[in-house]
DNA sequence: CGTTAAATATGATAAATATCAGTTAGTGAT
DNA sequence: ATCACTAACTGATATTTATCATATTTAACG
């Protein structure tokens, strides 16, 4: 079996195939689909059936919910390595969530009964799907945690630092959602977020250019995103 | 081998170790531990090596985290079935939450290294274990996207409806937590919580008795619950 | 290119919520 | 029973945040 297999390349394979023997290896990768999306495109959609296992490449995506009164909440931002979609994927038969490119995002699509069906043959895969998912939620529900007990200056700051230090790794950034997106995100008012970032802005923290952010003065919103 | 293992009567024999087989049944049943916990005793404390796998098989828990403020922050309630602290619990080394009995609780502990490795012998056993954790996690990202969307309020009679209507499936009932409790649960102070109790007092909502509550308009509750 | 819609922005005001200060009731220990 | 301590409660006030109204800028599109 000489084949070559192009996941074996995919910088992903360390992280969810580890331990996946040469068969199974082609498998996966025989069935797999990569897709790519751009700015704004819808890659998962509330209420539609869940047939793909779908992770992450490339890019950067926002997983979000519909509520009652017809709003959108944001649940968390996604990067690569950071969280694949694989919330509720294996309990539920449809999504319970949206997914929407932020950038040109690239993921790799593997029918879901595949994965079932790998969990149950190769406990060793089973084990990293486990640790995988655990951290996700873990991290989810922390950020969600620690969003709730501060106040709006503290929660911006918080995603401000965020975007700088965790997506970005730089001082100075393109936000990658809107005003509205960062209050649906953190829980506040478009018009606050607003505010808030023109506070920002004339307290000397941070520069704005319509969506590309300057953070000058990082030690001060770490202290604003420290307490309430 | 006519020995009788006690897991066989365990009511969450079927919730957890379906499609274990005989052998690993009896290893499990022989290696696990059950503890009891009075009110208010604590069964996991942050920062303590994860080296049990638990879950609850009868009482009422609280999960919850200590901020860098000295506060707790309540992250979730939990009862027999719907979460069985393992959240984290495989990929982390050390508890990042802590979890105290609210009711008599009654856990069973599993050695955690018995639990990884049926994991990586038994394909079904993963299956139904990332279920579950997909479930949980789900349930919790889910309660706090919900609270969060609400007024004082609205909070209030969320969590006031869970007790009735999940927990303890009766319109009176007697408040497992104190209003501090509430007020760590739901995001909010605790004279904020005691005064809108009291508001849904004098609006004719429930009658309090201390800790017994009695919900009388349950039809209104559900409406403050509904919206903003 | 102009037209429309959406995003960003700002101010005034109302509403929600937290904070502070203090009272009362209950609980456990001795 | 008394003391100490905590939980439950209440009111006044300050602060935070949302709402509403409106202007300006930017993006989208035929």
């Amino acid at each position: 079996m000489d084949q070559q297999c192009s996941c074996e390349k995919c910088e992903l394979k360390q992280l969810f195939f580890e331990n996946v023997t040469e068969n199974e290896m082609m498998s996966l990768c025989q069935n797999r689909i990569e897709k790519s999306y751009s700015i704004g495109e819808k890659i998962i959609t509330e209420g539609n059936e869940i047939t793909q296992f779908i992770y992450l490449k490339s890019g950067l995506v926002k997983l979000y919910r519909h509520t009652e009164d017809g709003k959108e909440q944001i649940m968390t931002i996604a990067k690569p390595f950071d969280f694949v979609s694989i919330l509720s994927v294996f309990s539920d038969l449809k999504y319970n969530y949206s997914v929407k490119a932020l950038e040109e995002s690239v993921t790799c699509n593997i029918p879901i009964a595949e994965v079932k069906g790998l969990i149950r043959k190769n406990g060793r895969f089973a084990t990293s799907i486990i640790e995988k998912m655990s951290a996700v939620s873990d991290k989810v529900i922390i950020e969600m945690l620690e969003i709730r007990r501060r106040n709006l200056r503290g929660r911006l700051a918080l995603i401000l630092l965020y975007f700088s230090n965790v997506i970005f790794k730089s001082n100075s950034f393109d936000l990658p959602i809107s005003r509205k997106e960062i209050a649906e995100y953190i829980g506040m008012t478009t018009e606050n977020v607003i505010r808030t970032l023109t506070e920002f802005r004339k307290d000397g923290i941070l520069k704005i250019y319509g969506k590309t952010i300057e953070i000058t003065d990082k030690k001060r919103l770490k202290l604003i995103s420290r307490l309430g």
